[in-house]
DNA sequence: TCTATTCTCGTACACTGTACGTAAATCGAG
DNA sequence: CTCGATTTACGTACAGTGTACGAGAATAGA
């Protein structure tokens, strides 16, 4: 009996091998399950209740395995939390003919990351502990790499560059998430604004008290999105 | 019998009554511990042996108290978790004068944030989730909106440039020590590299293989973060 | 048919957050 | 001082977590 491995195959010391060794051997008896499969069914549970609902026992009932059988498909949860992360890479475009407009293309590729974590809300915090380098996300960034060439920048740079964007959108997405979230509850934004209100009238913050003052004028994320975005690119092409 | 509160008082339904109500009534049994200890203990668990580190039993070994007292001072873990978070931020100098340069003040105030977060690496990914509003910091929130005054952006738009700002660099450092701790640990980084090379020699990844042929040159992190750091700001002042 | 290999999954265990209840400390009032 | 009210301290208990172990079932090649 082997704990490490499955119909895909994975190691302990080396985290890399996860994504080779995809292939069957032929022999044993035949798995009942995929990887896909279980994945699909962690990426759903997260998607609709939370990533605090991705449990082992939930999974497993899912798919409708008992909880073990899972460990014949990731070596454990950490496994399983990256093999989301790529999973749900596969929805983003991986093609997209550089149009020769460098700065539309570099904003396609961050408003395709912007709309992926809006969908998987529990993706800009699962991508700030690990890094994605899965075939779904590697196919992605080549398109991204693709995107960024005609910028002048050497390989180094534009891997920097795609990196950093991604770090810039995953942040962007959590603050919008978290704001969103909020603002979807009228108690919880009145307690807040009461909270800040009562701050900004202590006279220890004036600068808040001058911002809250100010009528709030409603904008959208996407505009703010938006906006940051260009300066960001804007300043890609010089040095 | 009260579950809701303790020497500071936290509620249930309103999250901002957490950093209100911090005076005590005189009655009752004098506390023997305090939220700054009990925090300041937790703090220190995360940042020597990691966020998952921090659990009630560790937190409350540490402070010498029973695992059920830490609830007489924050209702759940998760407040426990803010409270961390806010302590953390009481590091940053809140006061520092306009310089008249306001770009370099921005900018102070960018690498006041990146240093806390690589002195406390779990901070991004838990500020990831959660939305700093506690003293300090507020307290440091005033300074920022000080420093990005003479931009001439109004108050929502201050606001949101820190908000930007802040999530920014939060997305940076994780990217940042995530490379770091790849890089530290030798096998790691070697069976990233063999990977990687195998990939690339797939022919399906051209781009990645490129840039992968290309010498590594080796370039600090802080470097990066300057210079994409100034791409932001740079854009901050128009429009 | 035999054996090696692979997958399935019930049971068990250490560990988590925390609800509940009791005991101890401290206050103001009488 | 005594008394009741109030607050804190914390042992015990419980549901839920990830997963190690091992026994059994299925399959392929010999």
């Amino acid at each position: 009996m082997t704990r490490d491995g499955g119909s895909g195959g994975a190691a302990g010391v080396d985290p890399q091998q996860l994504w080779l060794n995809t292939g069957r051997s032929g022999k044993g008896r035949r798995p009942a399950f995929s990887r896909e499969a279980i994945t699909a069914a962690a990426v759903a549970l997260a998607d609709s209740e939370g990533i605090e609902a991705v449990t082992m026992r939930r999974v497993a009932a899912q798919v409708g395995a008992g909880v073990m059988s899972l460990y014949s498909y990731a070596p454990d949860k950490e496994t399983l939390l990256e093999l989301m992360v790529d999973h749900v890479s596969g929805e983003l475009p991986a093609t997209g003919a550089p149009t020769g407009d460098w700065r539309a293309d570099v904003k396609a590729v961050a408003h395709l990351q912007r709309d992926l974590m809006l969908r998987h809300p529990w993706l800009p915090a699962a991508l700030s502990t690990r890094r994605g380098l899965g075939p779904h996300t590697l196919a992605f960034l080549e398109r991204a790499l693709a995107a960024l060439r005609p910028t002048g920048l050497d390989g180094a740079a534009r891997l920097e560059a795609f990196a950093q964007l991604t770090a810039f959108v995953a942040g962007h997405v959590a603050h919008e998430i978290a704001q969103a979230a909020v603002a979807r509850s009228p108690d919880r934004a009145a307690a807040e604004a009461r909270y800040l209100a009562a701050v900004a009238a202590d006279g220890h913050h004036p600068e808040l008290a001058e911002v809250l003052s100010a009528p709030a004028r409603p904008v959208s994320p996407e505009a703010t999105f938006t906006r940051f975005l260009n300066r960001l690119i804007d300043g890609l092409g010089s040095d």
